[in-house]
DNA sequence: TTCCAGGCGTATC
DNA sequence: GATACGCATGGA
């Protein structure tokens, strides 16, 4: 990685990567875009700043070298080369397209516990709402709550977020966690299937959320979430399932087929 | 007004 | 085990 530290911030190289597909696409929701280049954002609580500047160059402010390096770097993936990833995944033509029309995908590695939330709220839900209800639990915690600070409160008392039904069920996952009935460190790396069946057992959490949550929450890149649009790539695209050259990685080509298909081919129909 | 949104729990067969 | 239906909320 290469970077330099400047008076505005630290300013890096940064190959395969862009602002939009990375922070709005869908697998994070507290990132606002505040102007053309620019988006404001916080992991495990510690605030950025992050510009596009020129091509493949990109700008960290309102942070510290020390934190662009020990949070900023493995958040956002940095040390995974996506040139090669995408070269592997390419020997497939849909693949190809896909990696072409959104190259600058990255999966990010997200705290677990808040990823959880993040898609049990998602369910049945659109991406602003989803949006509001997250940023007005942190807004209210003036943090991401804590599964102790969550699991003290009632559905009643978190009605001010405004997310219906699925306020029972951030609940009833801080609660299980607490007791040590659900432990995402042992999830993290369960077998892919006892890690599904473990966080299935939280109120809320089907096969979607759980994929999700396995993701993005635990970089388990051979999670792979289906939707409505993945629901359709594999019905046009992939009928037998997904080609060789994705084994072990499925969740990181299901992230440039959801764009795909969402932003692109959705238009055809 | 009705439909829908990166689903899931429950009832019913 | 498959399928239908309700669910909170708010924008289109």
């Amino acid at each position: 990685m290469k970077y330099t530290v400047s008076e505005k911030g630290i300013i890096a190289t940064i190959p395969d990567f862009d602002l939009d597909e990375t922070l709005d696409c869908g697998q994070a929701f507290r990132w606002e875009k505040i102007d053309e280049n620019t988006y404001k954002g916080a992991y495990l609580d510690k605030p950025l700043l992050i510009s596009k500047i020129s091509d493949g160059q990109f700008l960290f402010a309102d942070t510290s070298e020390q934190d662009f390096l020990s949070v900023w770097c493995p958040y956002l993936d940095l040390d995974t080369d996506y040139s090669e990833i995408k070269s592997r995944i390419s020997a497939d033509d849909t693949m190809k397209k896909a990696c072409e029309y959104a190259s600058g995908i990255r999966l990010l590695r997200q705290d677990s516990w808040e990823a959880l939330c993040s898609f049990i709220i998602s369910q049945n839900n659109n991406i602003p709402r989803i949006k509001g209800i997250i940023s007005r639990l942190t807004e209210h915690f003036s943090h991401f709550p804590t599964p102790l600070e969550l699991s003290r409160c009632t559905p009643d008392d978190l009605s001010f977020l405004r997310a219906g039904f699925r306020a029972k069920y951030l609940v009833d996952a801080a609660q299980k966690i607490i007791s040590g009935e659900v432990s995402l460190e042992r999830v993290r790396t369960a077998p892919i299937d006892e890690a599904r069946k473990e966080l299935m057992t939280i109120k809320g959490v089907g096969p979607k959320v759980a994929e999700c949550a396995l993701l993005y929450g635990m970089y388990r890149t051979e999670a792979f979430p289906v939707d409505v649009w993945i629901k359709r790539v594999m019905e046009k695209w992939y009928p037998d399932g997904l080609p060789e050259c994705c084994v072990g990685i499925e969740g990181i080509a299901q992230q440039y087929l959801f764009h795909y298909m969402r932003t692109f081919a959705s238009k055809e129909v």
